[in-house]
DNA sequence: TTGAAAGCGCTACCAT
DNA sequence: ATGGTAGCGCTTTCAA
């Protein structure tokens, strides 16, 4: 079923059917409805290729991110989708591991599918050496990246301060005595080497001389953190206050402590990152630095919508955190 | 840039260089490196809208949950992409709400997508009133169905047998004497319908007389549950077991009962569904069945696979659920 | 206000 | 092994 039949049924020429599709203006009353009507009798629906191959957009944005059966991502995805949709777009999702070839080839497939644009979710797409593969994407449609922050033509960015969010934890906790931090950092992210930045600030301004042995590295998975700490606490290191990167390494944390018999927060402060779900699935619910995900992707999505009018958006967008006090601190 | 272009360079016919874009054999091994090394030159990449056109598809298949920032969901799309990644196809996501009409909105600009296939994520797009616009969609495109059953044409399902999980822990709880059952679900969900079937025919296994006291109906979210569940104790209702329809509902129980000083599982047992990330954020941590999303996603498009080399695969697959065993019992 | 017709870039069939 | 060419279904310009 196609514009001809259409036409035909409607006794117009396919042009007029065309018109009435696209709601063009010049179309009498009387035509309009008669062909509306026998779309609608009929059920048809345009076909996406023609029209892309006439238009060269086809109406979707390529969402990418290392996986979506992470929390942070997820919810990111789900709220650019949301927002997306509103605008008449459809995600393409690409979940690509944290490999910069796979993230390069994932970003090539997404421009021969002629997406209208990019959108990378997370610091993790900034690469510590080449962001090329992004730059070139960038040449041909816009590329938006979520919290993290990369100076190349035709790329937006919107990320959180999460230096001064470190910053001022930092400075809270000093100005309650807890001045030996046992700071643990996922190791993948690159948001981890902005965070770290505003932590060794933090403790410079405090004075806290900070003990390379209370800096962990880790992945991102729950028991490693455990393992870790709990050799930690084994060999006798101390420390009153945890602030990590994710909030999944804090519980990891949370949970050595307690098992060792370490009160949360009496002995140890405890503090997480991104404010998410499981947060509250722990006793003392963990504290969190909310680094506003939801507002990152609206914010995204708008400039989207900017570029698509035409008009100059921001090439930056920086967003202020916002600590979330529970229990753990 | 385009099919011509690259035809002229190489002294060569389009149909040439359509031969060599899609790998067919009758190309001489001479032209196709010639052809090849022009393509590559150029950066050149088929337009896919003239692609579809021809062929009808765009190797792209539909995902439809209700939210991906559900830990359930999102778990889920993250195993179908990169499922179908491997067979070449793309996910066009979609979060549709519970909505209804949403729903069915979605799946109608999927059609209109042009997309090979749609698989829907959840038992919740198992409606209890009508499925017309499921069976409407499959008249098109073959649809899929994750952890829901649904008898229609042209629609495969793939599902995990929670009616008996749910009936072996209560035999099992009825085995070590928590015969005091509080029962959780979410009321949003189609798959409550199934555990509480086999709920029921657990207790009736048993000589159970489970009390309509100790069947908490809820929505999808901790606190409210903890609110519940709270008021239940407080008001002197009695139980030394909790099986929850989701993760989540169980850890708002166990929260609830921890606050009121109840141990877990001493005093009362805590089983949640799902096996999520979250059942390690507690402590104890929450045993739960785990319902196989893994599984149920590769089978999906497995199917798939199977429909799209013209085979036919099975309308229905059913798994085997798994008791995760932790500290909570 | 309407229609005719020229693309858009590719695939696949038919010739050679 | 290669080339010519007819669609695929739509948008858009130009004429009427």
């Amino acid at each position: 079923m196609n514009i001809y039949d259409i036409a035909k049924l409607a006794g117009v020429s396919i042009a007029t059917v065309s018109r009435v599709i696209n709601g063009k203006e010049n179309v009498s009353e009387k035509t309009r409805r008669k062909v509306e009507r026998i779309i609608e009798e009929i059920g048809y629906t345009p076909n996406v290729f023609a029209r892309g191959l006439g238009l060269g957009s086809i109406q979707m944005v390529g969402v990418l991110c290392t996986t979506v059966s992470d929390l942070f991502y997820a919810r990111a995805v789900a709220t650019i989708e949301s927002e997306l949709r509103t605008l008449g777009y459809d995600v393409i999702l690409c979940c690509t591991g944290n490999d910069v070839s796979e993230k390069s080839r994932y970003m090539q497939l997404l421009l021969s599918k002629r997406v209208d644009a990019m959108i990378l979710v997370g610091s993790i797409f900034q690469e510590r050496t080449s962001n090329e593969h992004i730059a070139q994407a960038a040449t041909q449609v816009p590329v938006i990246l979520i919290n993290g922050s990369l100076d190349i033509p035709n790329t937006y960015c919107v990320f959180c301060d999460e230096e001064g969010a470190v910053y001022h934890l930092v400075r809270d906790l000093a100005a309650v005595n807890r001045r030996d931090i046992l700071y643990i950092e996922n190791t993948e992210s690159y948001s981890s080497l902005t965070k770290w930045r505003g932590f060794t600030r933090g403790c410079g301004d405090c004075n806290i001389s900070h003990s390379p042995a209370l800096k962990l590295q880790v992945p991102k998975d729950g028991d490693a953190v455990k393992e870790k700490v709990l050799e930690l606490i084994d060999a006798g290191v101390k420390f009153n206050a945890v602030v990590a990167s994710e909030d999944l390494l804090a519980l990891g944390a949370l949970k050595a402590l307690q098992s060792r018999g370490l009160r949360v927060p009496d002995d140890v402060a405890v503090i997480g990152f991104n404010d998410s779900i499981l947060c509250k699935c722990s006793s003392p619910e963990l504290s969190s630095v909310d680094n506003k995900v939801d507002d990152m992707c609206r914010r995204a999505v708008a400039i989207l919508l900017e570029l698509i009018q035409g008009r100059k958006p921001p090439t930056r967008t920086v967003l202020t955190p916002e600590f979330k006090r529970r229990g753990s601190f």
